[in-house]
DNA sequence: CTGAAAGCGCTAACAA
DNA sequence: TTGTTAGCGCTTTCAG
């Protein structure tokens, strides 16, 4: 079969080979300029390029992937759900995976159970990807794979990988610390909880971070109530707490939930701040206009997704090398009015925030 | 250089003629197998399954693209904001896009302007991929790319991509029309419309869809309001109206926007729904636990994608035959709370929604 | 129903 | 600084 390039017939898709006659080069060269390899003279570079603009010339990735071995691109194991969270991490992951020079694959596992990370690992794998980030999965089980690309935890300590297994997080338990602190600062004397579910580490993170500045001070602990994320699990613990007239103050896990639990709260006839303080979780910016507008702690998924990225893409390229220590995330803590001193106290440190509507933030 | 496979030095990666020489069969065969290819007697499909299985054997994607000429993957352009709407499509695409055997690769583009858009193709298609998803582009402008691939455009006409362009949409502007109908026949004279970006189509079809309705039934139309989907633009767009004692209802072309301008008119002294009937447009779950809790339209992402995705796929496997015919895509109302018949008027078609928390919905 | 040979378009190693 | 020679691991002809 003879194959006519450049004029009549078919006008097919030009090849590094067509680039390098017109640049007047051979294939190999070509290959140089487009890989920004060293050792080609200025004036070859940018021939070859013209010659490749001039044929609209686009490199075929799977071949380059078939010789080299590299594939150039990451994939990304995501929760398939919505949440604001969720989604935040995935647009930060991509922005800063595009910007190493990788591309994206994406699949989603339902709810993070080990089969579901498995078969999701796997799929990644067969579609080929130099590396592999998985974000937020669950605690129980065990995931049983064979991964040969290096692996990072978002979130939380190896699950499976073995050696090439890295691990970041966004420091769910300062941030959980700095939610609690902010609470007792304002005199409550404990908080309660309301978690996410115990089987993600994400829960067990912030829970942990909860307990500690809790201990810290002395305080008791009171009983951990768990939800799922959701506004109507939120709703259903904010029932139970508002029967207990002991709670002043509540650090909920998530946005969502705390929403959810200020309105069974508000319902009961608890006034929020007024009665029982709340705080959130996550820094969904569009719960500075709900009533009352929510404090809460914000999420550092960029500054979690960069410092994730630099390790993955350093065990990657420079395999057996040190790996670069890691950056301190921000905790930053947004105050807004739904937390405030406790109603037979005037022990707040700070002038209780009782502003309406934006949001004052505060470096903790 | 001799290669010592499946004993002794390095465990290498077992490829498909390691399984052919395990099964007994040529690697053709194996292929025959991996693909579900017919004409394979029964007994050597086992065989060959069986020993792909013993050896641990993944086929490697890019040699079976560059051999075939497809990659067996689907690329995403999306939005790169965290909003509750972009990110349940982009869940609803990867579901599936992984459930008709392709792989998804993504990538978000700032906020869809033209250039973002040619760059975001552009970058896809290099990596490879059969077909493209261009989800929410914006208006103005032109892209320019050549693309070699069908391209799917989710709620826009095509902008680019010639022949092989297919679209699909929400129904935005059937769910435009039915939340002002919603308004309607709860008594109200006429709607006002806060839009979202005019540069986006989203924003556009529904303000068709807000204009037919109220035309339909020869309405006053109001003066248009335009935000940019977020809260904080709802806010503003709030303290407006709140000016006008004229207003009576709402329609807000996303959740959000309108829990902001809910706070603006509450904050203002108009209550909602008592003065003011308010009606979003997203269905995020989380609003129906304000307060008031959020009257809204759920957008059918899951039925769009499965629309659009079997028009692209069926252009990317049999091109040149007819199109399969679009289903109609549902239109769900979710009646809460902050809408009711205007107050000086017992025209309410329906009795009053004025439960506070779960949500009734209905087909409409 | 199964197999043998010939590439897909690129990069790696080596040479010049 | 550049070119030559071999493959990467699979699928595609085309024969059996």
């Amino acid at each position: 079969m003879t194959r006519v390039v450049g004029r009549g017939g078919s006008p097919s898709v030009p090849r590094s080979a067509d680039v390098a006659r017109l640049a007047g080069v051979s294939r190999k060269t070509v290959s140089r300029v487009l890989n920004n390899e060293p050792y080609v003279s200025a004036d070859v570079r940018r021939r070859v390029i013209e010659a490749a603009e001039e044929l609209g010339y686009r490199l075929n990735n799977a071949a380059r992937a078939l010789a080299s071995g590299r594939t150039r691109s990451i994939g990304a194991v995501a929760l398939g759900t919505a949440g604001y969270g969720t989604a935040s991490l995935l647009v930060a992951i991509e922005k800063v995976v595009r910007g190493s020079g990788y591309a994206l694959r994406v699949v989603n596992t339902l709810d993070g159970e080990p089969d579901d990370i498995a078969g999701a690992v796997d799929s990644l794998l067969e579609q080929g990807v130099d590396g592999i980030i998985v974000s937020e999965p669950i605690v129980e089980g065990e995931v049983s794979v064979r991964v040969d690309v290096p692996v990072l935890f978002l979130g939380a300590p190896p699950a499976f990988g073995g050696s090439r297994a890295v691990t970041a997080g966004v420091g769910a338990d300062l941030l959980a610390g700095a939610a609690t602190d902010h609470l007792l600062d304002l005199g409550h004397q404990t908080v309660h909880h309301l978690a996410g579910p115990l089987r993600w580490y994400a829960a067990r993170d912030r829970v942990e971070g909860w307990r500690t500045a809790l201990t810290a001070r002395g305080r008791h602990q009171p009983p951990l109530l768990e939800g799922d994320w959701s506004a109507a699990s939120g709703y259903l613990a904010g029932r139970e707490l508002a029967a207990d007239s002991e709670v002043t103050a509540v650090f909920v896990s998530g946005d969502d939930m705390a929403i959810g639990l200020i309105h069974a709260l508000t319902e009961a006839g608890r006034r929020v701040p007024h009665d029982v303080s709340v705080i959130g979780f996550d820094g969904n910016p569009v719960f500075a206009y709900v009533t009352p507008p929510l404090t809460t702690v914000r999420q550092p998924f960029d500054a979690a997704a960069r410092e994730g990225l630099k390790l993955l893409i350093h065990t990657i390229e420079e395999p057996g090398t040190e790996v670069p220590s890691a950056s301190d995330l921000p905790v930053e803590l947004v105050v807004r009015a739904s937390t405030a001193p406790p109603r037979s106290s005037s022990a707040g440190q700070r002038t209780s925030p009782s502003r309406s509507h934006p949001s004052q933030r505060s470096q903790a």
